[in-house]
DNA sequence: TATTCCCCGCCAGGGT
């Protein structure tokens, strides 16, 4: 290290000291490694100070070299700060503002994102401040000013923070394009990664930092870990809670005390609508908490989901529900417990939760899991057991995904133009295009030009223009457009929801209002409401004094069970069999393993058990590969489509995180299907692709990456087109493809995404190896078994009507209760 | 009585 950077850094400890912040000591190793010239990645738990470990290489850097002072010329610009979150931006600006002035450095940190107003849109397009915290979007769009590279030419540093949340998206790969630009025109541009705990850290390394030589990569992890208290409400009658379902509201009394004796909680649940009912349970159990208790998700409008994270920070909320939305984001240091309704799917993401609580150095988060049924005590274990073996979800990294490409080329080109040549090098140096082929680039950069060899005739389309040294835009219409449509995330249309006077409440989906009529009632942002009037694309509505138990709901995507989480529930019923139970409540659970014992088995890591059972409504085969609902629905089409090729029959299906049932009408052919190769994973892909519906699906992910590529545009704002406008467009371009240009990559990409990332077709490939040497147990049963019961209610569920339903779930599960009872009595 | 369906981002010049 220079002697005047160890004069500086020692000048700034003693600074930071005295105004009471000693440094730790994965702060001061990532400030020595920065100051010898080293890249990196920081991991650290959340609370834990990885801004100043970030911040303090650079500002030192700066304030012990007197020839930096003087580049000032154009734009003063010395470090940009990207961050997945416009809330984490402005929380970043004010919280580097102060460091800044505790540490009396004469820099301004500002951001720049999509809610930037226009004053500062205007100020920072004439000069950048030293310290632009923004958003991977923002970045590109900056990209695309003509001028962009006088205004970075003085950049000397780039912070990615929460560098594990774009990992493995588009927007990742977004940033390392944007990355790569800026190292373009700074060589010796520095780049650090700041990152919560995933799996594969290294790996999350590698990815940011594949253009740094390996001796200059250093990765420094905070030893201090976080303390972690995890507690489980557990049913008082075991035998008496749901077998199935998910919404565990019968619980809400038990949370009363929690939220009462803590000064803040977040209640987290996994899907909106969740969040709706449990925010009115909470509400009927303990009235008090209104006016103290807020509802926060997704599709709360953005100005009240502000209002409600201000209140959290200031701790004058008592409560709020929420789902993945506050799952990072601002530091909530009131937040002393966090409440888990249902099972989190995933290990990282409960700790994640969990450490939204205690946020601090030193402090303990606790963590309270609310089982919705009964077998996700099992789960809940599963994510404990994932906790202290360190099995953690890793990310991985997205392979040339040309849509975004597509995007990045046009960014490019606005922003002065390319030459194709040197562009190329500059994008095989990300890790996402390193293995960019010239055939693709060269089809890339010509259906960007063209449109590709079936729009050649659509102007739109024509979005490059050679001049015979660069490829440029000339095109004001075209430059605007793709202004607007920077990004790579693709959201559905939706109806906004007003009150008469006053406000906006949030969104629901064309569908739900579309169901109902003036006077209904529903609930959002945790008020009951009657609808007015659908008018304009907004649904006007005002307070009603009345009671609903109708919700909204909104598409989503399912959380997935991750294989880590999979590898322990195998794990979990294996000790069981062997009659160990290794944790409360798994403890718990004793008489419901007694009664799968007794009924069927309990079956080992290596066994994959299949129930055979016939009743009234067919002959049912239920599976148990415990690999998460995703992959049995690939496996439970597969199996179905194999024993099909048999002989001819037809089967429904229903899957959950356990396993899944196949159903029909006559006796499915399972022992010849197993000789003829059920099991095999050698023709996976092209039976995977014959057996699903894949074109739907496949259409669907095209919209995805046509948006992204800049085939559809969603309209000016205030004026976005309709969903199924989109769709249709979207359909229409599919269909020409498919008919006139098969090999078109964009296509060939939709169909990739669907098979690794939907499908998981990698992972299914592995879970067949391991089915295909495990002990297959196939037993005839009577009646229903624990495992089976979900699965049935699921079947169930499509074609009865829901009070039926209840009925026959209450006449299913009393056999069950029944054992039960006998067993725990006895 | 019980409903399964996370999250994140995005312009700008010419007119009052």
């Amino acid at each position: 290290m220079k002697r005047c950077h160890r004069l500086a850094l020692e000048e700034f400890s003693q600074l930071l000291a005295r105004s009471g912040k000693e440094p730790f000591a994965f702060q001061k190793q990532t400030w020595r490694a920065y100051l010898q010239g080293e890249d990196g990645l920081v991991h650290a738990p959340p609370g834990t100070g990885k801004t100043l470990a970030a911040l303090l290489g650079p500002v030192i850097d700066w304030s012990s070299s007197g020839a930096a002072r003087a580049t000032q010329a154009q734009s003063p610009l010395q470090l940009v700060w990207i961050t997945p979150l416009r809330a984490l931006a402005t929380d970043l600006e004010r919280s580097i503002c102060q460091l800044l002035a505790d540490l009396r450095i004469p820099w301004r940190a500002e951001k720049r994102t999509g809610d930037s107003t226009s004053s500062q849109r205007t100020r920072q397009r004439a000069r950048l401040p030293e310290i632009l915290i923004t958003t991977p979007e923002s970045l590109s769009v900056m990209l695309s000013w003509p001028d962009w590279s006088k205004h970075f030419a003085s950049l000397r540093a780039i912070v990615v923070d929460e560098w594990h949340e774009l990992l493995g998206t588009k927007r990742g790969v977004q940033a390392e394009l944007a990355i790569a630009r800026l190292k373009g025109i700074v060589p010796s541009l520095r780049l650090w990664g700041l990152s919560a705990t995933i799996g594969d850290l290294d790996g999350a390394m590698q990815t940011l930092l594949v253009g740094t030589p390996l001796p200059k990569r250093r990765r420094i992890d905070a030893k201090q870990s976080k303390k972690i208290e995890i507690h489980s409400i557990i049913p008082q009658q075991i035998e008496r809670f749901p077998w199935a379902g998910h919404l565990g509201v019968r619980l809400s009394r038990e949370v009363i005390p929690i939220i009462e004796r803590s000064q803040t909680t977040l209640v987290f649940t996994n899907t909106r609508s969740q969040t709706e009912l449990w925010y009115q349970a909470l509400l009927a159990e303990l009235p008090a908490l209104a006016g103290q208790m807020a509802v926060h998700h997704g599709s709360i409008d953005r100005s009240l989901r502000a209002w409600i994270e201000e209140n959290l920070q200031s701790g004058k909320l008592k409560c709020c529900v929420c789902t993945s939305s506050l799952d990072l984001g601002v530091d909530f240091s009131a937040v002393d417990h966090v409440i888990q309704v249902g099972s989190p799917k995933g290990v990282a993401r409960l700790l994640q939760r969990a450490g939204r609580s205690g946020h601090a150095p030193g402090q303990t988060s606790h963590l309270t899991f609310v089982p919705t049924n009964v077998l996700e005590l099992v789960e809940l274990s599963a994510v404990k057991m994932g906790i202290e073996k360190g099995w953690l979800e890793d990310r991985c990294p997205l392979e040339k995904p040309l849509d975004v490409l597509a995007q990045h080329l046009v960014t490019v080109a606005l922003g002065g133009g390319f030459e194709p040549a040197a562009l190329l090098a500059e994008v095989r140096r990300t890790a996402a295009y390193q293995q960019l082929s010239d055939e693709e680039w060269k089809w890339v950069l010509d259906f960007c030009q063209h449109g590709g060899s079936s729009l050649a005739a659509y102007p739109d389309y024509h979005r490059l223009v050679w001049d015979g040294l660069r490829y440029t835009v000339s095109s004001s219409r075209i430059a605007r457009r793709h202004r607007l449509s920077i990004g790579t995330i693709v959201a559905d249309a939706m109806i906004a929801v007003r009150y008469r006077k006053g406000g906006q409440l949030g969104m629901v989906e064309e569908s739900f209002v579309g169901k109902m009529k003036p006077g209904d009632r529903f609930m959002l942002a945790g008020k009951i409401l009657e609808l007015v009037k659908v008018h304009d694309n907004t649904a006007w509505v005002k307070k009603s004094r009345g009671t609903t138990t109708t919700v909204p709901q909104w598409m989503g995507g399912r959380l997935p069970l991750s294989s880590q989480m999979s590898h322990a529930l195998r794990s979990l019923f294996h000790d069981a069999r062997d009659g160990t139970l290794a944790s409360a409540e798994m403890e718990a659970l004793a008489p419901i393993f007694e009664v799968q014992r007794e009924w069927s088995m309990i079956p080992g890591a290596r066994q994959f058990l299949v129930e055979r059972l016939q009743n009234r409504d067919g002959y049912h085969l239920f599976f148990y590969p415990f690999d998460g609902r995703l992959l049995h629905e690939g496996l439970a089409v597969l199996f179905a489509y194999r024993m099909s090729r048999l002989e001819p029959i037809s089967f429904s299906m229903a899957m959950n995180d356990y396993g899944f049932v196949l159903v029909s009408p006559t006796p499915p052919p399972l022992e010849k299907a197993i000789e003829s190769g059920l099991l095999e994973a050698g023709p996976l892909t092209v039976d995977v692709l014959n057996s699903l519906s894949t074109s739907q699906m496949c259409r669907r992910q095209f919209r995805e990456v046509a948006r992204i590529a800049g085939l559809l545009f969603e309209g000016y704002p205030g004026a976005r087109q309709p969903s199924r406008h989109l769709q249709a467009s979207s359909n229409l371009f599919y269909d020409v493809f498919e008919k006139y240009d098969p090999e078109n990559l964009l296509l060939l990409q939709a169909q990739r995404e669907v098979l690794q990332s939907q499908l998981e077709i990698q992972r299914m490939r592995q879970v067949l190896e391991r089915l295909s040497t495990s002990q297959m147990v196939i037993l005839d049963l009577p009646r229903a078994t624990p495992l089976a019961f979900g699965l049935l209610v699921d079947k169930m569920r499509d074609r009865v009507s829901s009070e039926k339903l209840a009925d026959r779930i209450r006449r299913m599960q009393q056999p069950l209760q029944r054992a039960a009872e006998k067993i725990e009595g006895g």
